[in-house]
DNA sequence: TGCAAAATCACCCGAAAGTATGAGCCCAAA
DNA sequence: TTTGGGCTCATACTTTCGGGTGATTTTGCA
């Protein structure tokens, strides 16, 4: 074996060497061009990256930065309508007493001056005392007309 | 001149070629710190106009590509009640005609008998059977009475 | 403590509301 | 054509309502 190798090496060594030699240049030249790939890479990565980043910052300020967008949905609610609270004001301005109210309130029920009285625990003069004193600040002359105008000026629900 | 330039060339020639040189070498170190620092800005320039342009990007994608943050408020809308259409069926349920229907809504206005005729044409004696006949029919005995279930029962608006 | 407003009650009278009964007219459905 | 429902009107009677006047008691407030 031995004698063979030293034979050959001192028949083609010439040969060998510049084989190993080229094999060596083509090895370097492959090294360089990995290299090179490597850097091409790296930089297109770093780009990338660079990108990939600032697009999810923008992402991110948009999402931080956009006012968010105001949709009023409208949810309907029954109300009573135009007697929906008491209007304490007008009764205050009408001068209507606490008794006369109840009175009126009665009337609108519809009971009877009789039916008031016997509610409110008093006499049917005063019931009629009462209801008369309210049609007069009211300025009716009938108990469905105070009725109706009672309603409209939100004196009873 | 001329003498001077050349003798002075002559003495101090190697001199001012070491200075040129100098100065030579000199200007090309300042010329490659500049393009040193040329390259320098130009990446950072590179690299920020790239974080501008993903960054913005970004913001783009962001409008485009998701939906709009929404804030839902819900506001509270009256709404006119049961009360707001007429009961035709219960009106034809207790069997109310045409002209017991304007008698009542009249009533309900708070006009008196007398007036309720002189509005509709017809003596005060047909608006009493008018009336007493809704009064039948819905089971009541004064005409506040009246009033007040017509409304519960949204015969009347 | 005293006063004004509120609440209570009474009596009378006229007006309005409600009941009962009867009857005539008109129109649409059977 | 008959029939029934709706609309009209009248008369008589009862009940309820509303206005007017006057009076006493209670109560809230200064």
């Amino acid at each position: 074996m031995k004698t063979s190798v030293l034979s050959f090496l001192r028949r083609y060594g010439s040969l060998f060497l510049y084989g190993v030699a080229l094999a060596s240049l083509l090895f370097l030249l492959k090294w360089l061009e990995l290299r090179f790939l490597f850097i091409h890479y790296s930089i297109e990565l770093y780009i990338g990256s660079i990108a990939l980043v600032f697009t999810l910052l923008g992402i991110w300020l948009s999402h931080k930065l956009t006012r968010p967008k105001v949709v009023v949905l409208e949810r309907e609610v029954l109300v009573p309508g135009p007697g929906a609270g008491v209007n304490n004001e007008m009764i205050a301005r009408l001068g209507i007493s606490k008794r006369e109210m109840e009175v009126l309130t009665l009337i609108a029920e519809g009971l009877s001056n009789e039916e008031i009285a016997a509610r409110l625990f008093v006499s049917l003069n005063t019931v009629k005392t009462h209801s008369s004193r309210v049609f007069g600040k009211m300025e009716v002359r009938r108990r469905t007309q105070a009725i109706d105008k009672a309603r409209r000026m939100g004196l009873i629900p």
